[in-house]
DNA sequence: CCTGCGATTTGCT
DNA sequence: GCAAATCGCAGGC
């Protein structure tokens, strides 16, 4: 465990580490936007030298965030529909983000139906990071702004924090033999069952 | 239960 | 020009 959190908000020193050691910390700990929002159930680790990961390619308009400090949002378009929400890590100069990839629902089931539709069950409305956002009310206007600081709250796990599972990273084509998924074991709400 | 496909925009080659 | 860190729906078993 690590650390630091003295009150209830998390610093951005939190986020100036190792990206693999946030992205499995980030496990139990929970995110609202807006008030909306659940507990952290399945995050990816994506670093610089990783050729799965936007940096890979180097400082571009695109990734200057991920190259930035850290302790800010990184959302990008997927597929030209899904807005994708990652936490910026390490110092910068660096250029590492987790990738936020379910929730599981506590704050807000109105506003998420209200967003992604009445019909869904409680286990749909964020198992999967395109969906996270639209049930959260996340865009692109999110990109580069400050996680630490509202609408964004991010609050650490009220007792022990969940057992994890790591696996395969999941909608990649590259460095797919990476371990870099990591979620709450036998956790209902992940975007997809582990190997 | 599972597999296949279209949607729709951006960023880099 | 095309691949992409996805999703929901259709259709088959």
């Amino acid at each position: 465990m690590s650390a630091a959190s003295a009150g209830p908000e998390l610093s951005p020193a939190f986020f100036a580490r190792s990206v693999h050691e946030v992205a499995r910390e980030l496990i139990g700990y929970r995110l609202l936007f807006d008030r909306v929002g659940g507990t952290i159930v399945e995050t990816e680790s994506y670093e610089r030298d990783d050729p799965a990961c936007h940096a890979y390619v180097g400082l571009t308009k695109r990734t200057e965030v991920l190259f930035g400090p850290p302790g800010r949002a990184y959302v990008y378009l997927s597929y030209g529909i899904h807005s994708l929400l990652n936490f910026v890590c390490e110092p910068a100069g660096e250029a590492a983000a987790v990738l936020i990839r379910a929730l599981e629902p506590t704050d807000g089931l109105g506003e998420m139906r209200a967003r992604r539709g009445p019909k869904h069950a409680d286990t749909e409305l964020c198992n999967g990071p395109g969906k996270l956002t639209e049930a959260l009310g996340i865009t692109l206007a999110q990109n580069d702004t400050d996680l630490s600081r509202p609408p964004f709250e991010i609050l650490p796990p009220p007792g022990e924090p969940p057992e994890l599972v790591a696996s395969r990273r999941i909608g990649i084509t590259k460095a797919t033999e990476k371990p870099w998924r990591f979620s709450a074991a036998a956790n209902r709400f992940v975007s997809r069952p582990r190997p």
